[in-house]
DNA sequence: CAGTCTTATGCAATTTTATTGCACGCTGGC
DNA sequence: GCCAGCGTGCAATAAAATTGCATAAGACTG
């Protein structure tokens, strides 16, 4: 991992579309070596995929919202149990068990107000296992990277 | 956009690495056609753009964080300019300012504590408008997606 | 219902890109 | 100073992207 690898997974975080020639102009290697650093860099695991990135408005997702979870019962079955059923959720984007009071924040993606009515009713009332829940509305996304500091 | 761009948007999604060709044969196109669909849902903006996706061990952040943050004034320009402040933040991977009790909410992305210790002291002791800010440390990533169901 | 316009499709030709073998040069160990 | 290992560039080849063109499929209109 020298100069040179860093500078092309900082292009690739960017804008992985480029062609592998236009890539290896930027550096300034060939396009072979180019190439064969890539493929080594993506063999090695560290970039693990290449994916388009959608508009979530013309997605059809306008909203974002981020969910606290308090649990009622703790045990790591509980959790599981919690976990599982939030994965199961397309509007979940992302949930993670966090230290703190909170046991679980999840990052919601959600088409209108009716879609968070339902997925509450599945997770946050429906014989689950949770004693609080608190809902943060995103208004404003001043940052949003999927990009690795390198 | 018909049943076609939709297979192509959640193929997209996946693994946008793989050749027109390979695509074009996974939906039933010409590769001519299928390139002309993705062309268009490129320029159409749904598609923002093509990323490497680094795996962030191997990058060299192991660490997320989420944390809640409650300003101690309210109006547009204090809230601004904290916004301004954790963007900056090479640490900081999304900023969101949300509704209810907390103000911003923002989630990060660390080497270690000693770069969080670093963080907190910009972003909320140094004479910034902080009144309170709750960390939550990520034990586990039970669904991380980039993808929006469509 | 026929006609027409718009739009998407497949094919084929062409251009561009990716891929591979090979020889050379650089670097570190001995 | 010599050798092994690794990365590089070049050139040839294979594969993919791109474009023009003719055709087919709908959609709208009279």
């Amino acid at each position: 991992m020298d100069r040179l690898d860093r500078k092309l997974l900082n292009l690739l975080q960017r804008d992985a579309s480029r062609t592998n020639v236009a890539l290896s102009e930027e550096v300034g290697l060939s396009p072979s070596s180019c190439l064969r650093r890539v493929r080594r860099l993506s063999r090695s695991g560290i970039i693990e995929r290449i994916v388009a990135i959608l508009d979530p408005a013309r997605a059809g997702r306008v909203l974002k919202a981020l969910v606290t979870v308090e649990l009622k019962l703790h045990g790591e079955q509980h959790m599981r149990r919690f976990l599982d059923l939030a994965v199961a959720e397309e509007a979940v984007a992302q949930a993670y068990a966090v230290t703190g009071e909170i046991d679980v924040v999840l990052v919601l993606r959600l088409r209108d107000m009716e879609e968070f009515d339902g997925l509450c009713d599945r997770l946050f009332r429906d014989r689950t296992n949770v004693a609080r829940f608190f809902t943060m509305m995103v208004i404003r996304t001043a940052k949003d990277e999927t990009a690795i500091p390198l």
